[in-house]
DNA sequence: CGGCAACTTGACAATGCTCAACGCGGGTGG
DNA sequence: CCACCCGCGTTGAGCATTGTCAAGTTGCCG
């Protein structure tokens, strides 16, 4: 699977694209490159001058409190865009860091304004919008509703169906480089806390782990434990 | 002040917008009307044909899960637009539900799009829609990093400085018609908890209420305790 | 082989929940 | 006009979940 390919699966996922869209997605002049894990991507208070195509790896909005503490607020994965119009916000209210070794792309302002002159792509970009915010409202039912391994059991519900969208986990197991510390920063717990939460998780045989691999034994069991309902994420063809 | 200056002082604040366009708003054709208190404006499952704009109250977007329990995941105050792009992810995946009585105003779809054509009203749109989001993961850091009072006390920081933006605030106290309990299930916490954490503030001479009424008694010293940074409301006007 | 980061486990403390009771005030029906 | 009712707020006591501290263990990499 190529680069931009990604991004091709995850516009044209809900409604064609024409033909001529797709490709000027294909040939975006892309400038890519390796960055290290944990490396800032944009840092809070940048006025970022492009927009950041993530293809392979993952990467988290994030932000540092005053007592020192990190709380981690979105994951990006493989096809994710950062901030496509953040530049209409000034500067950034966040950080972006990789958290594994991640391949990017850099897509400047023109390019950028090229894609949204044509509206199948900007109704496309727009709606990948969308979704992101709606992933940001579950991410909250989650914090204040779910509690203990349910919490994590969404997480990892919400993080496999991402990337089956984009063909990275077709057998219900996926690369997963997120410590027990980060997602720790992600939950609003403890590493400890986290650490026995992936224990039961793993004890009533809903996962298993093997290094930093993750496998959901039984996806319907563990949507069911948690209450995941995938129509937020909009995958699906719309109306 | 009119109804339709609440949605103008919104959009300008940030950059100036042109007088013919500040006309569209002035004269869009209203279909007003008064919701009681704890009526759906939109429920889960439906397909909006319309936008909805707040006019006066408090409204709230909403989940309900399987448990029963409920989850507040935005508040919507007068000047707030409900779901402007709702329309390109098909139906709604969560309710959105007055909590006080509101005026509220219907604007169709057919609206919108010549709202959307004139380039400053859709960046100014698209604005607050990101403005939206980042709201949204001020919440999930609230959630997540900050506990007791702190957490209650982020969320009227925020609440005091919408409304302050829209003019509804002006001597640092504002109308609150929400409930303990309703405050219970926007941040995860229990009414009985709820109660404790304003007795709290109260007695460290944070805030006061009076009945439904909310003051601040010192936005400093309040903002301090809680790390309350403004900016991610960007209500300045931008770069 | 040594070092470091991540993971694991146990014991105790703190935070928040549940259950239960009571106060208060506005609205309604007798 | 009064009595009642019901929703909301308040308070106390005991319990559950999660945090903190501390001590290993594992596994990778130089």
């Amino acid at each position: 699977m190529t680069a931009t390919n990604l991004l091709e699966i995850k516009l044209a996922r809900r409604e064609s694209i024409p033909n001529a869209d797709l490709e000027l997605l294909r040939g975006l002049k892309r400038n890519e490159r390796v960055v290290d894990a944990h490396e800032d991507l944009i840092t809070e208070g940048d006025n970022p001058s492009a927009v950041t195509l993530i293809l392979e790896g993952f990467a988290c909005r994030y932000k540092l409190l005053p007592d020192g503490q990190r709380s981690i607020m979105a994951y990006l994965l493989p096809g994710d865009i950062c901030d496509l119009h953040v530049a209409l916000l000034g500067e950034m209210d966040h950080s972006i860091a990789t958290l594994s070794e991640c391949r990017v792309s850099r897509i400047d302002k023109t390019t950028v304004s090229e894609l949204e002159e044509r509206p199948h792509l900007r109704r496309a970009l727009w709606l990948s919008q969308l979704v992101d915010h709606a992933i940001s409202r579950q991410w909250i039912i989650n914090l204040a509703r779910r509690r203990g391994d349910k919490m994590i059991a969404h997480l990892m519900c919400e993080i496999l169906s991402r990337l089956q969208a984009v063909g990275l986990a077709a057998d219900d197991s996926f690369a997963f480089p997120v410590t027990q510390g980060e997602l720790g920063d992600t939950l609003g717990v403890s590493t400890v806390h986290v650490n026995r939460m992936l224990a039961q998780l793993r004890n009533k045989g809903l996962i298993a782990q093997q290094g930093r691999n993750v496998q959901v034994l039984n996806f319907q069991n563990l949507s069911h434990y948690c209450d995941f309902d995938a129509r937020y994420l909009h995958l699906e063809a719309g109306q």
